[in-house]
DNA sequence: AATGAATGAGTATTCATTCAT
DNA sequence: AATGAATGAATACTCATTCAT
């Protein structure tokens, strides 16, 4: 067998080792002001060793960016495949987002929702995954309405874009843009406003 | 309107030509992307000077993305501060931020959304005007809970962000990120839950 | 005018002073072992500066080329187009081309006859400028056909072509690889070869 | 013949596999475009193994250019060697030489004549090897002048670099530059060139 | 005030070579 | 002896900024 075959005992552990390191900058700097450098110094290899295992800097922009996207789809599908009743969900999703927001560097927030403009190619990862994720949401709207959980009478795609909005945009931006401490009473008073919505009966 | 008349090339006015003509390239391409050179060659003056009126590309994309900040406050500010009743407000603010994206290049909403991440200054830049729409809001919907169409015990802050989330999020991804034609019924459907929350009452 | 004109009183300057300095150092390493910084400093300007007036290395590379094979295009063009008899125009070629030899850097021969051989369009050049000379000698030796001063049955193409390989194998050989003296004496028994052949009439 | 027996990989015939890969790499792209690692794939070991049996890059070109130079040679010296009249041994060295060409791949030439330019060593290497190539020729051409086939007051120096010339640079340059059909016609017409002259008897 | 020629710091990437296994 | 993972020196090219005119 030419050529011998998987990397020893070490595992993969070098092209983890670099893409860890990576994602550590990528969230730290955006894509221009990280060095390749900067990352085979971080990972603790030599300039050369980054090339070994990434074809590039923009393939390892990818993979730094994928992983960290995959971390959300997971999230957001454990969520969402449970069987518990849709406001649980919708409240547990939150939570689990901001939890996510906490330890994995509030930075992820950005790294996800604001990725760097130009590489074109970026654009359509990040508009994949929040199909998928949206996908996800809409149909777990769709199982509220079935189980009457939901006004029948709704958008499930609008409600759906709500719901990653409010993911997204509200408690990402509380976190990282705002860096607020997000009470759980704030999260109830969301989910209120989402369950039962703004407006008052008087004047309906 | 100081000096008044209207304005020429003739009128000292290069350096609004040169803004405009940032503002130009850094809704098309990435701040790392657009050079100073071609924003010279846009504005139809000599690459020098641009740096008689602008101290640095920094300062320059800064400078551009206020200008258009201020569309966005602009708007918000306008639409927030009619004696409409809020329901009607809200769906107008969507409706003119529909608008906007379509008239400004979708890119608007790019620059906004989505600055250059690590200029940790754009950072703090972005916050600030988020921070004033979203003071706007809440005074609106506070206004909104006294004239009694909004829910009284609503959480105003959480409400506020929520709408913030549907104009950027929701709206602005549609019409960006996805492409998608944005139907008034759509909106109709997003503002219904918004209203009424997406809950039935069966189940509550 | 926008953008002013023609390069000052300085003349193109700048640009000549590169490509001189480039073929200076094409001539002395070949294409790769030239770095552009090399070329910059013989230049006395800085790194930038070479590429506002060339677009990229091998650009420059195909400037100097061209600027070295034209003094060769120059010099056969010049002697073929006298009206002298064909025996004194092989032999002014021959004299004129030591001189071009000697005077320009010996290294001359190399470059235009031992171009680097990778670059593929290079290649093309090369024969382009080839064929070029080829034609004007065969033309030559046409006329002195049916002036009667050569064999009415040779073979013009190959005599042609054994003129050229005379001045770039035979003296460019004895010049730069051997460098050897070429006496005027050496040069006449070169001459009387390819007048006279070499073959002796006894055995004929 | 050391050893004796027919040589499998069994051997220790690693360096011969490895210096044949080298050449066919070398034959097909130039010094600089040949990589290690593709040698040592091509000669099927691994690229540390290269390094076993040659010090360096260089060191393998080296070799690989010796190689190739003493098939030139040994073509030569086969050809000079007989004993059959000088103008027959003129035809048949071109024609045998025509035929290395067509057989060893085109850019036999090239790597014969046109090295690496400044890999200074390399110019001795060539102009070694030409050197005794050219003493054999001459030597075979004074023979001719001792038979009487050639005329007594040859310059045989001159002569013989015509000769190199004629293969070199005639017809290496037919074949492979101007990728020509050399026909025996043509080849009939270059010898009755040098073996007889261009020029006419009638202005002499 | 306006210009654009000149500049050089900064960076991704390649590849010969080494050396632990 | 054989290997190939690891390495870092080396280099073309870009572009913000300066400054003489």
């Amino acid at each position: 067998m030419p050529g011998g075959g998987n990397r020893n005992n070490a595992g993969g552990d070098k092209k983890e080792q670099i893409l860890l390191a990576a994602v550590e900058m990528f969230l730290d700097k955006d894509y221009y002001q990280v060095t390749i450098t900067e990352i085979a110094e971080q990972a603790g290899v030599g300039k050369g060793t980054v090339y070994e295992y990434f074809s590039s800097k923009e393939d390892l922009f990818k993979e730094s960016f994928s992983y960290c996207a995959d971390l959300y789809l997971q999230l957001f599908q454990q969520h969402l495949s449970t069987a518990a009743p849709v406001k649980q969900t919708m409240s547990d999703l939150i939570l689990a987002h901001l939890e996510l927001l906490r330890e994995n560097r509030q930075r992820l927030y950005l790294l996800f929702n604001e990725r760097p403009l130009s590489l074109q190619e970026m654009q359509g990862w990040v508009i994949e995954k929040r199909r998928k994720i949206l996908k996800g949401i809409t149909a777990l709207l769709q199982e509220g309405i079935e189980s009457e959980e939901l006004r029948p009478e709704l958008d499930v795609e609008m409600a759906g874009r709500l719901l990653l909005a409010v993911n997204f945009d509200v408690i990402g931006g509380m976190v990282v843009l705002d860096d607020q401490d997000v009470s759980e009473e704030k999260i109830a008073g969301l989910i209120d406003i989402i369950w039962n919505g703004v407006g008052s009966n008087k004047h309906v």
